[in-house]
DNA sequence: AGACTTTTAAATGTCAGACAAATAAAATAT
DNA sequence: ATATTTTATTTGTCTGACATTTAAAAGTCT
């Protein structure tokens, strides 16, 4: 591991790099204890402010932890799922919320993905699975809830969907998606009328996965897709129309 | 933003934390400029080192970016898709490595990805795309190539495919999967019969997108599954068939 | 001998103060 | 008007110190 000096970039950010390739590509394995931070500022000839900084960017990407005390350190950690998910759905969120994406291409996206899940999930998912999916559609007929909690109870129906494929990598990475939806979805769902439309097909697609139909939950799939982006459509268009109104 | 000086977290932790709530919740929005090290540890009543460990924290999420000399400071960056790209590359390629996952869950969560990707590339690529594949597909054919460069090829012709989507979030999405598969697949890419099977396959992918038939590229997809698969289990049983040799 | 308590050493967490280096605005000189 | 120099501000880095946590080691009591 070397770092040099004289380059642009700042020197805790080459260490924290050195390290992060010393892990990524195995040199350092789990739970591997770090020489401490007095040894790693001896090391790469730096202070140890310097060394902290480094490794409190990896700190920040769950690649270490530390711990206090003698025989305390820095230590590789093992990523979990959790980790994951939480780090995508941070990115994912950012990504829509800071207008690198539109609403079409992140829907696009987000069914795409769900599609592909659903016949896995149609095959595999458990009771537990299609509890929650019940659960979430009772909640989601009351009326009276507020755009927020529909839009979480959205947000749990389909993951419990994307859960039932069984599968961790996909319900990582349809977590992101899902999730970071949710602020969008929530524009678009202030009808009674668009409510009951959604849980229409929610109940079509949890009968569908009940009777372990792939095809069916597919279909759902797609007419809640055409559907949101329909609902989409319409609320653009009458807030155009309210501007058009305030403006003339 | 309010900070617990008797919590159990690094002080550091925490304020990275209050101002990452600040970004993702836009209360601090992109290029607003944060305040200087010495003002912020001062309203957080805390030392200028501690701060700046927050802050490097956060610039390795790519969540702020920061500018020496007068009028500099600490910035709220714009995520881009490419950083979004390379954390969940590295994120991926770890949750792999460390065993976290098996061959098969990666494998299938893979190509149920990019079954989704399929049509709508079918749809959408451009002659851009198109030339891509053909050329790694040729490059693939190349007699003497290393397992390295030909997984290397085959991670670039499935990109082409998942890119020629034209959705940037499926992209990104892919970005991880595909890549983080590659160290994963170079394990069974070592026979030229095999390679033969899989140049066979991409081929009919690709011409299946050249004529924009989504059924065909998914047939052609399914089957490079159920082959990746079947090629996984005899190299399994080729290694556990060594180990008996070697045993007795 | 065994269980409990105290000590100790090592490590991270935090702080204070200083200087270096970069940078853009402002002031000055041409 | 342009080019150069100065200056103030801000991040980057270093040194040295102390606080806090922690587990092992040493000591003490039964």
């Amino acid at each position: 591991m070397k770092i040099d000096p004289n380059s642009s970039a700042d020197l805790s950010a080459q260490i924290a790099q050195a390290i992060k390739d010393s892990i990524v590509e195995g040199r350092l394995i789990v739970d591997e204890r770090l020489p401490s931070e007095a040894e790693l500022a001896d090391q790469f000839q730096v202070s140890r402010p310097t060394v902290r900084e480094a490794l409190k960017r990896l700190a920040a990407q769950s690649l270490i932890r530390t711990q206090r005390g003698a025989f305390g350190g820095a230590f590789v950690n093992r990523i979990s799922f959790e980790d994951a998910y939480s780090q995508q759905i941070t990115t994912s969120t950012l990504l829509l919320s800071m207008n690198a994406v539109s609403f079409d291409t992140a829907c696009e996206a987000r069914f795409a993905l769900e599609r592909a899940c659903a016949p896995l999930s149609a095959r595999r998912r458990t009771p537990d699975h299609l509890a929650t999916m019940r659960a979430e559609i009772v909640r989601q007929s009351q009326p009276g809830l507020s755009d927020e909690t529909f839009c979480a109870s959205d947000v749990t129906f389909h993951r419990a969907l994307v859960d039932g494929a069984g599968n961790p990598v996909l319900s990582y990475q349809l977590a992101g998606a899902v999730e970071a939806m949710q602020p969008l979805m929530n524009m678009i769902t202030f009808t009674a009328r668009s409510r009951e439309v959604i849980v229409g097909l929610h109940t079509r697609i949890a009968d569908a996965i009940e009777a372990r139909d792939a095809a069916a939950a597919d279909t759902a799939l797609v007419e809640l897709t055409t559907y949101t982006m329909t609902l989409k459509d319409s609320v653009m268009a009458a807030r155009a129309a309210a501007r058009e109104t305030l403006g003339g």
